[in-house]
DNA sequence: TATTTCTATGTAAGGGCTTACATTTTAAGG
DNA sequence: CCTTAAAATGTAAGCCCTTACATAGAAATA
């Protein structure tokens, strides 16, 4: 029924044109819903398009000047469950809207990501949505230069001249410090993510201020390196174990590390909550799978993925329009990783 | 020092060949590196499109006849980590061939799925791969008219008229059965997938003839339908736990079932390994954050999306080949979350 | 140097579509 | 029924490339 020659639909807008007995013009018209068809020219000519099979060939219609309904996202990979859940958001947004997802994840090109970006740029997206957590200034110059829509989700771009989504890192992260301090805690260990972006110095901070705000004095051998990968997670945790006054709770700056963490809890035979109790920061999916459950900062990741999406149609709708940033709130999700520390620590030295 | 307009890279081939002094035709070559053109000429041209930040245009490339390189991917969504450990391999592959990567998710379309198959040979791609496991006889026939080259992963198409990748699921599940009564299980449950898959079939005859092999008898009350969700996982578990003579083993047909039957047996209290024993399949990231680490028997996920696109890339460029299935072994992971089971179960009513 | 043979480059014709503009048809008004 | 305006349709140019074919220039042969 559907009569394809080749690779790919070679029925063509003439060929329905001649079925129908109409121009390709006209044919054009109801494909792109455009007034001014007569409903029976309309009717005859879908029927037409219908029996020979005709699927719109979109590299035409973009070249010719119309929509292609693509949008592109950059990531660095399908590394960690944290980007496949903001590429869910981007999905259900995009479905929508009824755009299609192309994917370029960075890795393959080394660390070039900053000429990838203009390559991107091939015609082949109507815009893009960058998750690339990193931004070094190199790609930010490269973003200046590129004059594509595009927007940051999970990043911004201080000087106010890109779009982007973030969420409340510092607000999070000071929650989660506040909780454990709450619930008892004095010696609070610290993991970090990769201090050069803003989320992990943001996070960072959060917890610094908590620990002032509650005259927590700041002892600097309870604040470990991670790089947000599970293997740093595990050795900061076996760090912090191996200290003289070992932390009662640990809070990792991410899920990823928090679970390393978890490992090397167990590993030293102790128990979670009891002897030690481990927030996270994300809430993803393995949040919830992994005994006990995890406490944890809520980022709102879909939903970054989705606003990211409206932000970028916005700017090909309205290209004019002044860049924003939206900042989405993270909150507390109390599982079941964390209780009021052991008796026995209370005593600090 | 780009000078683009508006959306997209407005320098064109001409601009490039006013600015280099050539034709628009001798940039083409250049671009394409094609043979007979001269050194310098050369360079003068890549000199010129440095200097205008020109990009070549994809959609034009293609329309004109050249090469797209640019692969889909039908998926029904980016639900569990199953999918995106072969969305991961696909991308390695894809990222060695240096082609693009496009994503389709069918649930945009409903159930749909057929249709939107046609959709997708719209230009956009040289060639899809299809991970959809269901795969509807309206969706076979959808496939059979398509005339564009396509790849199954991890489904077969029994009429041999496609290209597809799988694995060894019959085998996987006897061999999983198979350990479980080495160590000594007599009463092993089963949590079955959703049985108008393959896939699901395969698992729970393998699970059968391991029984029948060791002499079990099979006790129907053992063996509790899912659906490959974690919901029906936990659910399952529960009523398993719930018979007067319990199993002192799950295997669940998949992974993120047999977290949810592990929930449910701590949710009745009990232990895992010590008072029961749990086995999954897939071997999903998580399968390793989980707690106790999750024994199960690995799918090569990865590389069967790698396989995928390399089937599929055999197809664009040898289209007269003719279609073939690459079975791939899976295999038994040994970790935590099995144990011979507790004496006091040992006696059989 | 004249002739032949390559090699390097240019010319022009599409590829499948959209859209401004021209033309025809239809409906409305007189 | 004729005129006029509005609605429907057609014509043709152009989007940015690739590629067969034509042409000019360089090298090789006589």
């Amino acid at each position: 029924m559907t009569m394809q020659k080749n690779q790919s639909n070679p029925v063509t807008i003439y060929d329905v044109a001649k079925e129908a007995g109409v121009s390709d013009a006209t044919v054009s018209r109801v494909f792109n819903n455009k007034a001014g068809v007569k409903e029976a020219t309309r009717t005859r000519v879908l029927n037409a398009a219908q029996k020979l099979g005709y699927v719109v060939n979109l590299q035409a219609r973009s070249l010719a000047g119309g929509k292609l309904n693509v949008m592109g996202v950059l990531i660095p990979g399908l590394g960690n469950g944290y980007i496949v859940e903001i590429i869910r958001g981007i999905d259900q947004e995009l479905a929508r809207v009824d755009y299609e997802l192309m994917i370029y994840t960075t890795h393959r090109k080394g660390n070039n990501e900053a000429s990838y970006l203009q390559y991107v740029a091939n015609g082949l997206t109507e815009g893009i949505l960058l998750v690339v957590p990193l931004l070094s200034s190199e790609f930010l110059r490269a973003l200046e230069n590129i004059n594509y829509p595009y927007t940051l989700i999970d990043a911004v771009d201080t000087s106010g001249r890109s779009f982007s989504v973030s969420a409340t890192n510092w607000d999070g992260a000071y929650k989660a410090t506040e909780y454990l301090i709450k619930l008892g805690h004095r010696r609070i260990g610290f993991i970090t993510g990769i201090m050069e972006l803003s989320s992990a110095k943001d996070r960072y901070d959060g917890y610094i201020t908590a620990l002032k705000d509650y005259h927590i004095p700041i002892d600097l051998s309870l604040i470990v390196k991670g790089d947000f990968q599970q293997d740093s997670g595990y050795m900061a945790g076996q760090k912090l174990l191996a200290l003289p006054y070992p932390p009662t709770a640990i809070f990792a700056s991410n899920d990823v590390m928090a679970l390393g963490a978890m490992d090397a809890i167990r590993a030293a035979n102790l128990r979670i909550p009891q002897d030690i109790s481990v927030v996270g920061f994300d809430d993803i999916p393995q949040a919830v799978t992994t005994y006990p459950k995890l406490t944890t900062i809520h980022q709102p990741l879909e939903e970054m993925g989705r606003i990211g999406v409206k932000l970028l149609l916005e700017q090909i709708e309205h290209p004019e329009n002044a860049p924003k940033n939206i900042t989405l709130a993270t909150h507390l999700v109390i599982r079941d990783s964390c209780q009021p520390p052991p008796p026995k620590h209370d005593a600090y030295p």
